[in-house]
RNA sequence: GUGGAUAUAGCUCAACUGGUUAGAGUACCGGUCUGUGGAACCGGAUGUUGUGGGUUCGAGUCCCAUUAUCCACCCCA
């Protein structure tokens, strides 16, 4: 073979397209159920919008993006994330002095350089949805909510909601030294890369999966009573409201989250049937990104994103609990001689104008291979035109499940199919 | 980026301690078979054994390299 996709990338054939077209669509309207609306932003970015954003000192930066150089020098990335892009066109396109909250979802394709593996491609498709001008914890609330509701109508009861809070500004500084002092004192037990973190990024070492790391972690100290009076009714209010909602978490105190710009609610929905990329949708609030990294007014905002082929992967399982579209033919057409191909055409023509799905025998094959390619389509129904049909204008149209014939014109051939009069065969 | 496993027909898999022309099922194409025949039977095509080197009289099998996939670390959706 000449060529061969390029390493972590996937051809998305028609079964699965079947599969990921239920998702997009339960998706889709679930989120204009909760009043967003759709937005579409380019897959190329400057390369400086995702270094403010995610932060210069996450790995998706650091040692994950596709960067290219454009004709005129500047500095591009594919884009590794879906956020950054959503908040540089809600300050561009002047979404500011819109009425808030403004509510925004998309679908996006990534790219991340990172090593592949069962549910992490370097290109990747994500649904994802933000949340902008509302620092209520009832925002929070109302979007876990919506992941929450699309899950559900997509059949899934399985995944489990973990929950944290990470404070804001002034009381994760305060966290933030404890941790260090508390780590310190481990520092010749912790990985590698936990001891770079001490110094870059030490929530991170919260993360860290490594048995060692794992037992220091065990008894670090929870950001909870680091957390302002602001900071803790806002995750109480958010826990309140799911409460009500009857919507069940898990307060789960190492939930970090490798992305920088996330302050205050973060959360993730976790499946046990993806090995270890089990996260199938994640998000937070990210209070301090528009204004701080990215000049535009203060704005809190909070959104999450979902990889679809990771939940397309676990929905595999389900096929048959979902309403999935049939590409089976409704009516086979086979034809010998004459003008009867032409003909065939014209019939599935008329056909296909109200959507029926219509195959026509293009190659006028024998009656036995007439046959069995009906019944490898799978078609319900089987005609053949013949020189005697077309002269007469009578055809007998064949159900394939019962194998009787049904007598008709060709005129009719519309109405039988379009009024439902096939069910009396 | 680090570690481990795997790679034979479109798919699922065979091929003895290295030994004829690499096989089977399935899928595909055709015939028996121009007319309501969906079955059955018969036949056909498909491979640089992932790629490139090496050892050997001889390599799918052993060695080295390389690429891809899978699994874990890492990262995250």
């Amino acid at each position: 073979m000449k060529y061969k996709r390029v390493k972590g990338t996937r051809d998305i054939l028609p079964q699965e397209w079947i599969l990921r077209e239920v998702v997009i669509d339960v998706v889709r309207t679930t989120a204009y159920s909760f009043g967003y609306g759709e937005i579409t932003t380019p897959i190329l970015e400057e390369a400086g919008l995702f270094i403010h954003s995610v932060g210069d000192a996450s790995d998706i930066v650091t040692k994950e993006m596709y960067t290219l150089v454009d004709k005129a020098g500047r500095d591009l990335v594919l884009i590794p994330e879906g956020t950054a892009g959503i908040c540089r066109a809600y300050i561009e396109s002047k979404m500011t002095v819109w009425p808030k909250p403004v509510k925004l979802f998309y679908f996006q394709r990534l790219f991340r350089y990172e090593k592949p593996q069962k549910g992490r491609y370097r290109e990747f498709s994500q649904f994802g949805v933000e949340c902008f001008g509302s620092q209520s914890p009832t925002a929070d609330a109302e979007i876990i909510s919506l992941a929450h509701t699309m899950l559900k109508k997509l059949h899934f009861s399985s995944l489990t909601l973990h929950i944290n809070t990470l404070g804001c500004d002034a009381c994760r500084k305060e966290y933030r030294e404890a941790l260090v002092r508390y780590f310190l004192s481990f520092e010749s037990t912790l990985c590698e890369d936990c001891q770079n973190r001490l110094k870059t990024n030490p929530l991170r070492i919260l993360d860290c999966k490594n048995p060692s790391c794992k037992q220091c972690v065990a008894d670090a100290p929870k950001i909870h009573p680091y957390l302002c009076d602001v900071c803790k009714e806002h995750f109480q209010g958010v826990l309140g409201c799911l409460d009500v909602l009857k919507i069940p978490y898990f307060v789960d105190y190492e939930l970090v989250r490798g992305l920088d710009y996330y302050t205050q609610t973060v959360f993730e929905f976790i499946s046990q049937d993806l090995g270890a990329q089990g996260t199938v949708l994640g998000g937070g609030r990210y209070d301090g990104l528009i204004e701080k990294e990215l000049d535009g007014p203060p704005t809190p905002a909070i959104g999450f994103a979902m990889g679809l082929e990771r939940i397309t992967m676990l929905l595999e399982t389900k096929r048959t609990e979902l309403p999935l579209r049939t590409i089976d033919p409704m009516l086979y057409i086979a034809n010998f001689g004459g003008n009867t191909a032409t003909l065939s055409l014209q019939i599935a023509q008329d056909l296909r104008q109200n959507n029926m799905n219509v195959l026509v025998d293009l190659e006028g094959k024998g009656m036995k291979k007439v046959f069995e390619t009906a019944e490898k389509r799978n078609a319900k129904y089987l005609l053949v035109i013949g020189e005697e049909e077309e002269k007469t204008g009578i055809v007998s149209i064949r159900n394939l499940t019962t194998r009787e014939n049904k007598e008709l014109e060709i005129s009719a051939i519309p109405s039988f199919f379009l009024k439902g009069d096939q069910n009396e065969v």
